[in-house]
RNA sequence: GCGGGCGUGAUGGAAUUGGUAGACAUACGGGACUUAAAAUCCCGAGGCCCUAGGCCGUGUGGGUUCGAGUCCCACCGCCCGCACCA
């Protein structure tokens, strides 16, 4: 067998019983250790099998707060555990550098941009190398170093190149208050996602991605990602959200302004028969064109898109309508005609912006038709039951069978699937119109009027318009004098910036202004890491042999913008030439919040350090500590500064140490939910930490100068139990950290650590079990090490073990202890348990059978009666029914 | 409204995926050690019945099964995402 290496330690080593674990000395002196001996350093032309983890980078806002310390210890856990495990892993950190706070720093510090960013930077990094997290921070960068936004002008010159990044004026979303534009997936409930400020609709022009030309391959992509949650593919699904329909022309009885028809899409053709009125958009360029000479549509026009994006207006849902006048001939009953309307329903981003309603089949076009009198055709109905539409549309499941009237297709009792297939192929067979599949998606403008972001290396000439700068340009560098005293764009402002000569023809010209949204940033960085000193973005060889990441972790509020921009991005590196990668993350896992009571007091919401809490569960209060103020107990929320119900981390690693933190964000709460950080939680995490030390400590007391450590030829019944419970909890530890279930890893331990004590005091001193013990102990720390590795490290070292933990293979388990000759089967009678046999792990049916009906508990169940079926599960279960 | 998820002791949560419900932890109670406290160690604990022993028990009601926290149906409650998407 091997054994783990036991040297025996010399007496002088011996420390008292007594002596508790000093975070505070020990976590500093391996961190120097791992450093010395560049542990986590990781080269790229390692043979070893490569695995590569990735947490989501922060943002340098000045302070790590507690919800990184819960998402880089669980990528660190993952990065110890694989290194332990033979692979080479990369596991890198940088910063996602650019944005708006940077600014708003500025302006109301009078601090640069950059000073700001990167003093934030320094803080952060000497917060997060406390933690002892097994990072190459050889690889760090920010994404505002000269040196990465470089790369990233490199990347959109050759998109635009490739044509994957045009120029489009369009309705933007304009955020009032930080003078900028959003994409629409920044857009929430029609406020900024930062500012909250309702955001308001102008003509800009913006450069975007034209992330639409890979709707379908990303929607696609999705079902190859099997190592993604559900929940976050399906959010994608839906955003993208493509569906299949009709898009056809509907006739208008006389052609007005230059317009013989309205083109309409729907994905419900089998309710054409159905249709009583057209809807258009008030910015459909009919309605338009027909507000000029129309005061009445003009401030109906006005006054939706004014209300349009405020909250209330779409709570209230009022179906407003203004009839046109306009008619348009029915496709199916040429003599019938239906009225034209512009409601304010209609989305002009979405289809064509120009719907037909048909009230008996949809409910919103009932409620528009019940409040304009308008009629209600019914087109189908169900088998058993055909009263006709009254206040509910019939909108039945799309597989449902109905029984259709005056079908076109000759349909007549089908399922609406079929009727839409049938439909479509009629009406493409009548040259009506076409079947075609549609998309939610849009494409991504990332034009920002800002300072602080990557300049958009474009320079805009008279002559020959919009110029990419040439790449020995490159990089198109910040300036460093700018000044924030007006609102705006700084780089607009500045008196010589802006003046360039254009690289085609020479005259003088304008540099493009705007600089990119900080998601492009974010989209590329995880293969920049694989060769993050490289002339070009990526190096081909290096970006192929890491990416994908194996296993990226990070929050679910980025499960669509940062992931599908990402996948985007990939996919286009891919499409010119960067890497050949298409999917850049195989395994994705989104961890919880961590969440916080709030206290509250007359004069606002009140920090936890000065809150005393007395009592318990029901009858629990709050007081302030200082003014002994009676504080209302709030709900459990996420820790933000506004509710004041913020944990420092620096204080609890000063107190507790970073391995009791470590230890804390890993116990109780699954990794995917919330956890409620609590301070009994922590003191329960410093417990363990302290009673491992101890328990070490007096496995070595216990050992004598001379001990041999050489495997005894036998074990007792104890020791082997002590074994068996050893190995089965390594096993099974490793088993719960390739599954992410690091809550189930803790409670292992915790149980192993138990039995590790129990044996201490029942048999320390028989010297099969002392051997025991001192496995026992050793391959405690050791599976304990990707979790507590400063602690690990001090109790590996006291057991007198030479070398690093950190670089140690992973135990292989004696698989002879994993499995017991004979199991305690439960008996049930009438599937309720009623006693226990001991049965060989080998007996067959027949042979459990036998020896459960010999039993004597069950000879007394019985009582003579004789069972009428015995069900045996092997190794499970023994059923009998009476 | 649509889509997804969840509901287990005082609390966070386990339960080999249909096979001993409540592992492990937190809080609590009792004991040991101590002049005392802290720390540590040991014991107890789902509810009910006086006990032996038994009955009940995983949001509610029903079903499938030898056997259901787990599967099916209906309902109740909570959480998340999207939302006038044609």
């Amino acid at each position: 067998m091997t054994g783990p290496d036991m040297t025996a330690p010399n007496a002088a080593s011996r420390t008292s019983a007594s002596e508790r674990y000093n975070p505070q000395k020990a976590e500093p002196h391996w961190q120097a250790k791992w450093d010395e001996a560049s542990v986590f350093i990781t080269q790229n032309d390692d043979p070893r099998p490569k695995y590569y983890v990735l947490e989501m980078f922060p943002y340098p806002s000045g302070r790590i707060h507690i919800g990184h310390v819960r998402n880089y210890t669980m990528g660190d856990v993952v990065a110890r555990y694989k290194r332990a495990r033979g692979f080479n892993v990369l596991h890198p950190m940088g910063w996602d550098a650019f944005g708006m706070p940077a600014e708003n720093a500025a302006m109301q510090h009078k601090v640069h941009p950059r000073a700001w960013t990167y003093q934030n930077i320094e803080a952060m990094r000497a917060q997060l190398k406390v933690m002892g997290l097994s990072l190459d921070w050889t690889r760090e960068f920010a994404t505002c170093d000269v040196d990465y936004y470089h790369r990233q002008q490199i990347l959109f010159t050759d998109f635009l190149k490739a044509g994957l990044v045009t120029r489009k004026t369009s309705r933007v979303n304009w955020d009032p208050v930080d003078h900028t534009v959003l994409a629409n997936e920044q857009v929430i409930d029609g406020r900024g996602w930062r500012s909250g400020a309702l955001v308001e609709q102008r003509e800009l022009a913006q450069w975007v991605f034209k992330i639409t030309d890979y709707a379908q391959d990303l929607l696609d992509g999705l079902d190859e990602l099997d190592d993604w949650p559900d929940k976050v593919r399906t959010m994608q699904r839906n955003w993208i959200g493509k569906s299949r329909g009709l898009h056809m022309g509907f006739a208008l009885t006389s052609p007005t302004h230059g317009l013989e028809a309205i083109e309409v899409y729907t994905t419900r053709p089998d309710t054409l028969a159905g249709a009583s009125f057209i809807a258009i958009a008030p910015e459909h360029p009919l309605s338009q064109a027909m507000a000029q000479d129309n005061s009445e549509l003009a401030a109906f026009n006005a006054d939706v898109r004014r209300s349009g994006t405020s909250e209330e207006a779409l709570e209230k849902a009022e179906k407003r309508g203004f009839e046109t006048g306009l008619t348009v001939k029915h496709p199916i009953y040429p003599d019938q005609t239906l009225p034209v309307w512009v409601a304010n329903f209609i989305l002009m981003d979405y289809g064509t912006g120009a719907v037909f309603g048909c009230p008996a089949h949809d409910q919103r076009d009932l409620d528009f038709a019940r409040s304009h009198d308008l009629p209600v055709i019914d087109t189908y109905f169900a088998l058993d039951d055909d009263t006709p539409v009254a206040n509910e549309a019939f909108v039945p499941d799309k597989t449902e069978k109905v029984r259709f009237v005056n079908q076109p297709a000759g349909v007549e009792v089908a399922t609406g699937q079929q009727a839409i297939d049938a439909t479509i192929d009629w009406a493409e067979a009548q040259g009506l119109g076409k079947g075609k599949e549609q998309f939610r998606l849009r494409d991504w403008g990332v034009s920002r009027q800002r300072y602080w972001g990557c300049p958009i290396p474009v320079i805009h000439c008279e002559s020959c318009g919009a110029v990419p700068v040439p790449a020995k340009d490159l990089p198109v560098k910040l300036p460093d004098d700018v000044s924030f005293d007006r609102p705006g764009n700084p780089l607009d402002h500045h008196p010589t910036w802006k003046h360039a000569q254009c690289p085609k023809c020479g005259k003088d010209a304008v540099r493009e202004t705007d600089t990119m949204d900080t998601f492009v940033d974010s989209s590329w960085y995880f293969a920049r890491f694989t060769d993050p000193k490289a002339n070009t973005p990526t190096v081909a060889e290096s970006a192929n042999g890491w990416l994908p990441v194996d296993q990226y972790i990070g929050g679910v509020e980025h499960a669509i913008l940062h992931l599908l921009y990402s996948r985007f991005f990939a996919r286009a590196m891919k499409a010119t030439g960067h890497m050949d990668i298409r999917e850049p993350f195989k395994g994705l896992f989104t961890q919880g919040m961590v969440v916080h009571e709030t206290y509250k007091g007359t004069d606002g919401w009140v920090e936890p350090a000065k809150v005393l809490i007395e009592g318990e569960d029901d009858t629990r209060t709050a007081k302030h500590m200082e003014t002994g103020e009676r504080l209302e107990i709030g709900s459990v929320e996420k820790m933000s500064k506004s509710k004041k119900n913020v944990v420092d981390t620096d204080d609890i690693i000063t107190t507790y140490g970073a391995d009791t933190a470590r230890w804390f964000m890993l116990s109780d709460s699954p990794p995917e939910r919330d956890v409620i950080w609590s301070d009994a939680g922590v003191e329960g995490a410093h417990r363990h930490i302290q009673r491992v030390w101890r328990l070490v400590n007096d496995v070595v007391n216990a050992t004598p100068d001379d001990f041999d450590d050489t495997p005894p030829g036998s074990f007792s019944d104890d020791a082997t139990a002590l074994r068996k419970v050893i190995h089965r909890m390594l096993n099974a530890v490793a088993d719960d950290v390739e599954k992410l279930a690091f809550n189930r890893s803790v409670a292992r331990i915790y149980d192993a650590t138990n039995a590790i004590g129990r044996a201490l005091t029942k048999h320390g001193d028989a010297p099969d079990m002392l051997w025991a013990l001192r496995e026992a102990v050793s391959i405690l720390v050791e599976a304990m090490q990707p979790m507590t590795p400063h602690l690990s490290e001090a109790c590996w070292a006291r057991l007198g073990h030479t070398g690093l933990l950190a670089t140690k293979p992973w135990t292989e388990v004696d698989r002879s202890l994993l499995d017991d000759d004979t199991l305690l089967l439960p008996i049930q009678v009438n599937g309720k348990k009623r006693g226990e046999i001991s049965v060989a792990k080998t007996a067959d049916k027949d042979a459990v059978e036998a020896a459960v009906l010999a039993d004597e508990t069950v000879v007394k169940l019985l009582a003579g009666q004789a069972p009428k079926r015995v069900i045996v599960v092997p190794q499970r279960i023994v059923n009998i029914v009476v």
